[in-house]
RNA sequence: GCCCGGGUAGCUCAGGGGUAGAGCAGUGGAUUGAAAAUCCUCGUGUCGGUGGUUCGAUUCCGCCCCUGGGCA
């Protein structure tokens, strides 16, 4: 049994396909608050269906925020996403933020370091750089505690440096207020079992077929461009491999499955490390009644 | 029926007389401004079956089964 209170705010995070809109939905309709999109993919315009967006039905039963709010070739990040929620952690209406990337829920509760944005250009330069070079150039306490395999995270480091004269190391010294700490939230994991969210992935593969993903790919055709963040879109390059010919229907549900199945994979790891103390709600308790109690 | 290939990890396949290895899938993990991104870890399976040759066979030989193609 979790508590809600009506004037707490409520964190709700969960697994791709796990249900977590329909949970934020139900507590908006019973409670009231407004629904504040917490995944970075929906938050852009261009691929609403394939990134799983509330539908616009939906969308109509509760006020929702953040959905499909950037441009299909802006960007929006971390930073962006940060600025973005604060005005709803203040004004009146109790906030329900929903989404699956860890990280953004984590900084919310845990702060963020206030590193300056980085320029395009720096990134532009870093995009052409010798991944060495860059490790060579770093400071080495940065240095230390990177994994130096992972370009983007070497690249990083090396734009923070090359813009700011400090290393990530020195910024991420700094104290970090949380914007919203756990406790003044209400905290929820949707637990949704392995063998209960595969055929649900492809259930929802189906679905979105249903719903038109092939005109939205049609639609997307003319501007793609994978360097775009909404590129990033877990199966929007296999979708336009597929209107190209490249790749077969059968193959497009196949790895679009599969992806999937990988990123919930890797949410399920950030969840358990980083969210260890949040509330659990095991999916197997379809009955929101008994398993939410809602205070005044 | 005959001829030529194949039958090796969940899948696609490589290898080769001293009991075997890649990719994909899967697993566990990392992750403070690209995060639906990015990165790291983990590979024993009657090597189709059965006889034989051999100190030793998954590897060579015979037969059988399955399978792809060709000829009839």
């Amino acid at each position: 049994m979790i508590d809600i209170h009506a004037d707490k705010p409520v964190l709700i995070a969960g697994p791709t396909a796990s249900g977590k809109s329909a949970l934020a939905l139900h507590i908006a309709q019973q409670q009231g608050g407004i629904i504040v999109n917490a995944d970075a993919l929906q938050a852009y315009q261009g691929w609403p269906i394939l990134s799983a967006q509330p539908s616009a039905e939906e969308q109509r039963l509760a006020p929702h925020a953040l959905y499909g709010a950037v441009a299909y070739d802006g960007a929006f990040d971390l930073g962006d996403w940060i600025a973005a929620v604060t005005p709803y952690l203040t004004q009146g209406t109790r906030p329900i933020i929903v989404g699956g990337t860890g990280l953004f829920l984590s900084t919310l509760t845990s702060g963020l370091s206030p590193i300056p944005p980085i320029p395009d250009d720096i990134r532009q330069a870093g995009n052409i750089r010798d991944l060495a070079e860059m490790i060579a150039a770093l400071d080495p306490e940065t240095r230390d505690t990177l994994d130096l395999h992972n370009r983007m995270r070497v690249q990083r480091a090396w734009e923070v440096l090359t813009h700011t004269g400090h290393g990530m190391a020195y910024w991420h010294a700094l104290p970090a207020s949380p914007l919203l700490p756990a406790e003044n939230a209400t905290c929820i994991v949707l637990d949704a079992p392995k063998d209960w969210l595969t055929p649900r992935i492809a259930q929802r593969f189906d679905l979105m077929m249903d719903m038109g993903l092939l005109d939205e790919g049609r639609a997307m055709r003319p501007v793609w461009n994978p360097q775009h963040a909404s590129s990033k879109t877990i199966g929007a390059a296999d979708l336009i491999d597929h209107l190209d010919g490249k790749i077969s229907a059968n193959d497009l549900r196949e790895t679009i499955t599969i992806k999937t199945r990988q990123y919930a994979k890797r949410q399920r790891t950030w969840f358990r490390k980083r969210m260890a103390d949040w509330h659990n709600l095991p999916i197997s308790s379809t009955d929101l009644s008994t398993a939410l109690r809602f205070l005044p």
